[in-house]
DNA sequence: CTTGAAAAGAACTGCCT
DNA sequence: AGGCAGTTCTTTTCAAG
């Protein structure tokens, strides 16, 4: 996707949406200095141009009784000549697993892993990652705390 | 926060709406068989009981010309005579920087990083996240793919 | 770009089963 | 708890400057 042309306005919408996604065009807008159909007509560009992709309501997991989150680092093992289609389909079928990701570095995978509490983990670690075809070294970091920034738009 | 008593509808809807929030009460409702008035309380009771803690617009960064996404491992050098306030200050001080997370394991930090290209985030690296305070051995996996899954939600 | 107004739909309220 | 009918509000769309 070619980077879009955007202007200091439809940078500021996103740091907004991003944000909060909330409040409409016209409250945006009203933050903005810019009227309620401007802001909406800008809001569907970007979305038709593939900038902004969708929207989602965040969850708190630990009020689902899920209060540990784990992010795993994992290296395959260089042995078997596991593909790395298997490894995916397989770990993207673990429930308690949010995210696959494919990386370049010291790992193949990282994984992010959610649990009720340390022993559930343990069970997740033993009975669903340890198993997954071609699974090597693994590495767990315990996550305490996690703030997340707008990022940059520009 | 204690985990929330939550029915089979309840989780259903969440499920919907951790996929996609562009519907309303109405649409999803029609979708599990319940009126527009039941699906809207049901979601009320969910925000008001913090199981929803927001909701955002999820942005392509690819099109906004930040092509790289890379996580980074970080352990602490001089641990206790740095606070890590202080890291974490300036962690979150780089507009680059996405997300801190505090960990549990062989790393400290975990800093999700964006860039334009891999030129860029050397130079992000180089200049901010090797100047961080108190910053010892940093680790980095750049993403190539990454799929995200809706969780288990009970 | 703006304002104004109309149409559509979503959110919210009582009342009833 | 869920459903029905109605009201209120915002969003969306259009017309015109």
């Amino acid at each position: 996707m070619a980077a879009a042309e955007l202007d200091d306005s439809d940078r500021a919408i996103l740091r907004e949406l991003v944000g909060d996604a909330t409040s409409g065009a016209g409250e945006i807008g009203r933050r903005l200095g810019l009227s309620q159909p401007a802001t909406w007509r800008r809001i569907r560009r970007l979305e038709e141009a593939g900038v902004i992709k969708g929207r989602r309501v965040e969850v708190d997991r630990a009020s689902l009784g899920f209060g540990v989150t784990v992010f795993l680092g994992i290296k395959l093992a260089t042995r078997g000549r596991v593909s790395l289609e298997d490894f995916e389909r397989a770990a993207t079928a673990i429930p308690e697993v949010q995210m696959v990701q494919h990386v370049l570095g010291l790992f193949d995978y990282r994984l992010r892993v959610v649990a009720r509490d340390l022993a559930d983990f343990e069970r997740v670690l033993r009975r669903r990652v340890m198993t997954l075809p071609g699974v090597g070294n693994v590495e767990a970091n315990v996550v305490l705390t996690e703030e997340r920034r707008p990022g940059p738009f520009g």
